[in-house]
RNA sequence: GCGGAGUUAGUCCAGCCUGGUAGGACGUCAGCUUCCCAAGCUGAAGGUCGCGGGUUCAAUUCCCGCACUCCGCACCA
């Protein structure tokens, strides 16, 4: 299914749509999650929590969405998450500074020189704006953190342009009260905030996202001193060689060089099992390794996970070795300690980062496992049921006859354990493709004989065949059939 | 931010050229019918036509500005 048609889902079933639409000053980048976009979002969640938080011993946090100016002298975002650029005054194209100075002289002026430099080599080469030939305004960098005000006097602080900053804050604390030993994940839902200059497709670039973060403190000495690596060792992961993408073990991956060691080759294994879980196809992911240039400014080494989607390839998941950048940095900065005793030696740990975009692996979710039965001419999102924003529906065939009564009986003793939607009226296959649509895995449908004998029919999705059970069998079926994996 | 195309009901779209304040399909709701896969019949709700300004006796329609959406470029931890 193509992004118009996800979209067009979207909107019509509750998943996402436009933030303030009522209001013509509304800004883009910015979307809301309905009722069936949170059910998926909280149970993509859970998933997160059991497959790595858990399975791995993390600990979780969660910490304040505004983080005071220190945090990104430290961080380097103050200084470096912020692009210089070159305005044109004649047709208002803007441009990086430092990649056109570069393509057209082959002179390069570092990212992060003074602003004063870069205006010298324009002056100096008359560089005029590649477009139109018109002049330029004074280099600007521009920021996109998102800066706000803190009480009466406006003092300055930042929305966090990255979950991961509480996390290096708060390591200190963290380690001496949860008696830390490393190597340890802590783990982080949440918001995130970034001015992107131009946001596009809806949930793929937002300006306001979800990221689920996981930072990994280790000893640099030991990363290859894993002994949980055998858990993922035969897991096959998808990583590009020379432009094309491999399909190896984590171990084979190791062996070869293509991942540095085994810490990260864990971590990588672990995150292509859980996106197995999402329903999500891993046959049309791949691991990339970054290039220099491409790299954060934080990072040593970095792989993207990314998908195949309608979009072209979509980077989901950041992961960064960040080496000591953050805990030296915020050790400075902040004069507090960061160094702690791993066997008996003064360690200051090294951080490898998994950093997940929740958004966007919410829309791939829904892209890969929404389907056209022409057959049947219905649309079916065929989520895994653990996934599904409604696990039942419960309808009764008619109404009359005290269907619709024992319908409700039903409904009242599934309602609290199951995502569960209750349907009386319309015909009966209309409710069934609704259900379809929401990616319900099963549909519960009351009838005569219902009266009779206590039984019910529930309806898979997928196939559209329908068994007889007992009511009383209801719970310990559906608990079964939606339990996570 | 630049260029292009758009913005009319929950969704998709017609109407605009040739100004006189809106219509279809699907969906939704209610009733009838129907004991199992978008059937049928009857009825109903739902739109200050993206926002602001201009021209005009009159603007959804013409003009300008802005916002948003999509595509391309640039940007993208």
């Amino acid at each position: 299914m193509n992004y118009e048609q996800i979209i067009q889902l979207a909107l019509e079933r509750g998943f996402y749509f436009p933030s303030c639409e009522i209001y013509s000053d509304a800004h883009a980048g910015f979307w809301e999650y309905g009722p069936s976009g949170v059910s998926l979002k909280n149970k993509f969640i859970e998933l997160w929590r059991r497959e790595l938080v858990r399975r791995d011993r993390m600990w979780e946090i969660d910490g304040s969405q505004i983080m005071s100016e220190n945090v990104f002298v430290a961080s380097g975002h103050l200084a470096s998450f912020a692009d210089p650029i070159a305005t044109c005054t004649k047709c208002k194209s803007i441009f990086r500074a430092d990649k056109m100075i570069e393509e057209i002289t082959s002179i390069t002026v570092p990212e992060s020189a003074d602003l004063a430099e870069f205006d010298k080599v324009i002056e100096e080469k008359k560089i005029v704006c590649p477009k139109c030939k018109g002049s330029f305004e004074g280099i600007k960098k521009f920021n996109m953190m998102f800066k706000v005000g803190i009480g009466a006097q406006g003092e300055s602080a930042y929305l966090r342009p990255e979950t991961c900053q509480s996390i290096f804050v708060d390591f200190p604390r963290l380690f001496k009260t949860m008696r830390g030993k490393l190597p340890i994940g802590i783990a982080q839902i949440g918001k995130s905030f970034r001015n992107e200059i131009s946001p596009r497709q809806s949930l793929l670039r937002l300006r306001e996202f979800y990221q689920a973060e996981v930072e990994v403190f280790c000893n640099p000495a030991k990363l290859d001193d894993l002994p949980k690596f055998s858990e993922v060792e035969n897991t096959q992961i998808r990583i590009m060689v020379d432009e094309t993408i491999k399909s190896m073990t984590c171990k084979e991956a190791l062996d070869s060089g293509l991942v540095p060691n085994k810490l990260v080759a864990y971590y990588l294994g672990l995150l292509v099992e859980f996106y197995q879980k999402t329903g999500i196809d891993v046959a049309r992911s791949r691991f990339r390794k970054l290039g220099e240039k491409e790299k954060a400014f934080y990072a040593t080494v970095a792989f993207d996970f990314e998908v195949e989607t309608n979009t072209g390839w979509l980077e989901l998941v950041a992961c960064n070795y960040r080496s000591d950048y953050d805990l030296k940095s915020h050790g400075n900065t902040s004069k507090e300690k960061f160094e702690v005793m791993d066997d008996e030696t003064k360690v200051l740990p090294h951080v490898f980062e998994i950093s997940m975009g929740i958004d966007r692996s919410l829309y791939t979710m829904i892209e890969h496992r929404l389907r056209e039965d022409k057959e049947n001419d219905r649309v079916v999102l065929s989520l895994e049921p653990y996934l599904s924003p409604v696990h039942v529906g419960i309808l009764s065939l008619v109404k009359k006859d005290g269907l619709a009564e024992k319908t409700d009986e039903v409904y009242m003793m599934l309602r609290k354990k199951y995502d569960t939607f209750l349907d009386h009226s319309g015909a009966i296959g209309r409710r069934y493709r609704r259900l379809d649509e929401v990616g319900a895995p099963f549909a519960v449908t009351i009838d005569h004989q219902t009266l009779e004998d206590n039984t019910v029919t529930i309806r898979n999705r997928d196939s559209m065949s329908q068994e007889r059970i007992k009511i009383s069998d209801l719970d310990s079926h559906l608990a079964r059939a939606t339990a996570f994996p």
